[in-house]
DNA sequence: AGTCCACAGGAAGGGCAGGCGA
DNA sequence: TCGCCTGCCCTTCCTGTGGACT
């Protein structure tokens, strides 16, 4: 204790860290978000996009995209790239481009109808209120903003299926349909997707439409990946600290995760905090292990921290049961199913002072563990005693320690 | 071949909180 | 203040269904 008031004296206790060299150069560069200059192996799909977009710099209308492949692709990456130097281009030459990004998954933000076009609305300059008006005020407010000018406006819906599952396509219908009800301006949509099979799901009249052109990313594969991370590596490390060897595990890895660049950034990026925290001068292979452990820790158990009471409940209910039936002898052949789980729910309701839900919501409930990946179910059936989810945990013994710690505290 | 189970999951609507305009 | 609108969470009612059993 007297060692530590001597060093505080006589040193700021934070000085170590300052003085010590930091690992990043620029941290920035190793997440999702930067753009960087250069973007290795979408050389024809950036091609392709100036191509579609380009007659906008002339003032002629342009037709609607539609991009799909999986996650990590550089789908967003391009078509913010392709923006950017489209915005640039018509500073220099003084074109009436108005570009807007939205993503659709961003909780409060853009995850209805109302608040797409309330964020459409505040990017255009109008604040409208978070609720109140009428959805038909709100389309009418913004087409007037629209067409307010002579102008040409490209509006870019990223997770466009996120929104889509929440309300349907009627906003893809009208968003559409008010271009050809535009006076002095053209709108353009181009929407981004990892839901490769969501263009079938839409109305014929809306896939018409939003896929005047259409574009797919492949994957990366580990090769393109370890490209992709030299080329931020540069900017985002101080020269010596990642070897090859970190870099080809990285790719390796990501590359089993559907070749997916965003997850070989972050295990790159976590794998340098944690050697940084460890006071190493470089990073090395364990360090990426521990980094996709603690992305994976990380990931679920904020997102079970963060559910609703009765989300937790009904989660708390399945690793009950799970135990339980691990218990027992015969635990191969149990599983865990949605009836099992509903009795468990009522009974940790009851021991909570919690309100009960109905078997529909519950069931409800489960299927948004589902899409959270922290459970995956498959409907069954058991022949002459009927139909089921069969319901199995999705994450690993160390996450599920964790999260089961956390709601035995909350329910147990 | 028909029955029947135990649900899945769609549709409609209730209740609530919050905001707007008259 | 009131009527009307929204999103959100939830219930109620309903139809659909794969396959073991009869």
């Amino acid at each position: 204790m007297e060692l530590v008031t001597e060093k505080s004296l006589s040193q700021n206790i934070f000085s170590d860290y300052v003085e010590k060299p930091s690992l990043f150069s620029n941290k920035k560069s190793l997440t999702a978000a930067f753009i960087p200059s250069k973007i290795p192996h979408r050389d024809s799909e950036i091609t392709q996009l100036t191509a579609v977009l380009a007659p906008a710099l002339r003032g002629y209308h342009i037709n609607n995209v539609f991009i799909y492949g999986t996650c990590g692709t550089g789908k967003t990456i391009c078509s913010r790239f392709v923006i950017s130097q489209l915005e640039d281009m018509a500073r220099k030459n003084k074109n009436r481009i108005k570009t807007v990004y939205i993503n659709c998954k961003m909780k409060k933000v853009a995850d209805t109808e109302y608040r797409l076009f309330a964020q459409l609305l505040k990017e255009l300059g109008e604040t409208v209120p978070d609720t109140g008006l009428p959805t038909d005020v709100l389309y009418r407010k913004f087409f007037e903003q629209v067409d307010k000018d002579k102008q040409i406006m490209i509006i870019v819906l990223d997770e466009i299926d996120a929104l889509f599952k929440k309300v349907g396509d009627d906003f893809l219908y009208n968003l559409t349909r008010i271009n050809t009800e535009l006076k002095n301006s053209s709108l353009a949509i181009i929407g981004i997707t990892n839901d490769l099979s969501f263009r079938d799901k839409l109305d014929i009249r809306v896939k018409s439409s939003l896929s005047e052109e259409e574009m797919l990313f492949k994957p990366y594969n580990a090769l393109q990946l370890k490209n992709i991370l030299e080329e931020r590596v540069n900017n985002g490390f101080t020269a010596g600290v990642v070897d090859e060897a970190v870099l080809n595990k990285c790719a390796a890895l990501a590359a089993q995760e559907h070749g997916d660049a965003r997850r070989a950034l972050d295990l790159l990026r976590v794998a340098g905090e944690i050697a940084e925290r460890l006071g190493e001068t470089s990073i090395t292979e364990e360090h990426v292990d521990i980094a996709e452990e603690k992305i994976d820790m990380d990931r679920v158990t904020e997102t079970v921290k963060t559910q609703p009471k009765q989300s937790q409940a009904v989660l708390y209910s399945i690793l009950k049961l799970n135990t339980e039936l691990k218990a027992k002898e015969k635990w191969v052949d149990s599983r865990l199913l949605t009836g099992d789980i509903y009795s468990m729910y009522k009974q940790i309701c009851v021991n909570n002072n919690l309100k009960q839900l109905t078997q529909r919501r519950v069931s409800d409930l489960i299927s948004e563990l589902d899409m959270l990946s922290i459970i995956t179910t498959k409907v069954i059936s058991k022949g002459r005693y009927g139909r089921t989810r069969d319901i199995s945990l999705a994450v690993n013994e160390h996450v599920l320690e964790k999260i089961t710690k956390f709601l035995t505290e909350k329910f147990g």
